[in-house]
DNA sequence: GTGGTCTAGACCACT
DNA sequence: GTGGTCTAGACCACC
């Protein structure tokens, strides 16, 4: 797997790899069930202490992204966990509430940040379409 | 001013009150040129270390904010959007994608991001208009 | 007097006096021996508390740039104060120098630091001359 | 590290410290991608309080003068002129016109600025060659 | 009165 | 080990 992690990033490296690969599953770019790398062999590819990749692999399972199997390897899992449903809606709408503060310290209009995000929407689907 | 921090949070307290203070502005809670509670005055308020305080004005000032006159107090600057239009949209398009991936892993439907979105900004207009 | 000061600068009022007055003199816009504006008119001027004008002349005065006649008013003085004679090289090397540090790590090239300086004292020599 | 700061001048402990650290950079005694001391050693060496250090290291950090890596250090980053050259252009003139102003005041002819900058040149790349 | 700097010493997160 | 955050309390410069 081809991860790219910024040392000098602020945000910690452990964290980049958990975004990554949310974003790869996400994208449709690994379906569930899918075998992840194992830790040794991601620790590897990457040159990163395995203790960060490990960091990254718990916060995954603990969310309900992926499921380890003891023996045989990390897995993505099959589907959105249950319990987080109650609050979906109020994380995102916090992080689009985030988004339009910021958009408007930086001057960006307020219908701009819809009309990127149906851009953005729209190439998503269009990518997943041609995934499948 | 009734700032809330959480002590406990992972971000840091002085994050939070940028960010809160941002949001005051964004939403039109605070007007161009209205003077910001001093340093030792919102210390007091909401107990926490004047340095802390220092350090979010600090920030909100070097990020074009608030502008600090000596000796007189601090002041919500009077917008710039900046020359920097340009990185702007980068910056929104950036958390708008964080935000579908988060979507997709909480079981959202993009469509339902998307009108969350429209909701939010028209809530948000709404409660301009009612303070002007 | 047409001072410009700004109080949202973060060098301090008083020193942006210094500066201007500092500056004119050098430009030659104010000759040896003009009487400059007294304390209380430039206060009513430039919308100030006097107490500021005040610090910026005592500075001045103590650099020997202007002289105070008791009853009569403060005037631009002769020359160059003896004094200063030694360290003035020393003054300028440590400017130049700091400005060849800023150029460095703004990646601009040292042959155009130079040829910046030429085009300055160019511009300069002939302002003066139109003034003559 | 042997930086020098002297604690009853009238520029902050920090702001010595961060010049310091950009001449040595900018005279090519710190190589891109070089370790600096870390916060705490270089507080023991000068006997200062390591949030000074700290407070200059961020600030080195904010201008794109040094790189933090989580858990390993600090590192001269990698040259980075940046997008903004426009800017950088108008910073050098004002620092040079500064120069001009205090030059003249101190009875420096503007011909020997010239050639004093010229000299300092002259003498960086030589120091620089040697280095290499 | 305002914000800015510095110290001493503590605790935490990341690698 | 590294840097980042926070506190308590001090002193200073500016207006």
């Amino acid at each position: 797997m081809w991860i790219m992690v910024d040392p000098r990033s602020h945000t910690p490296m452990y964290q980049q790899i958990i975004d990554d690969i949310k974003t790869r599953i996400a994208r449709g770019a690994m379906a569930s069930g899918s075998k992840l790398p194992s830790i040794r062999e991601l620790a590897m590819d990457i040159t990163i202490n395995p203790n960060t990749i490990a960091k990254a692999y718990q916060e995954l399972e603990r969310e309900g992204v992926i499921e380890v199997i003891r023996g045989k390897g990390t897995f993505v899992a099959s589907s959105t966990p249950a319990e987080a449903r109650d609050s979906a809606r109020r994380v995102v709408r916090d992080m689009l509430t985030k988004t339009l503060v910021e958009a408007h310290h930086l001057g960006v209009e307020f219908i701009d940040v819809a009309k990127e995000l149906e851009r953005l929407i729209a190439d998503w689907n269009q990518a997943k379409e041609g995934q499948a």
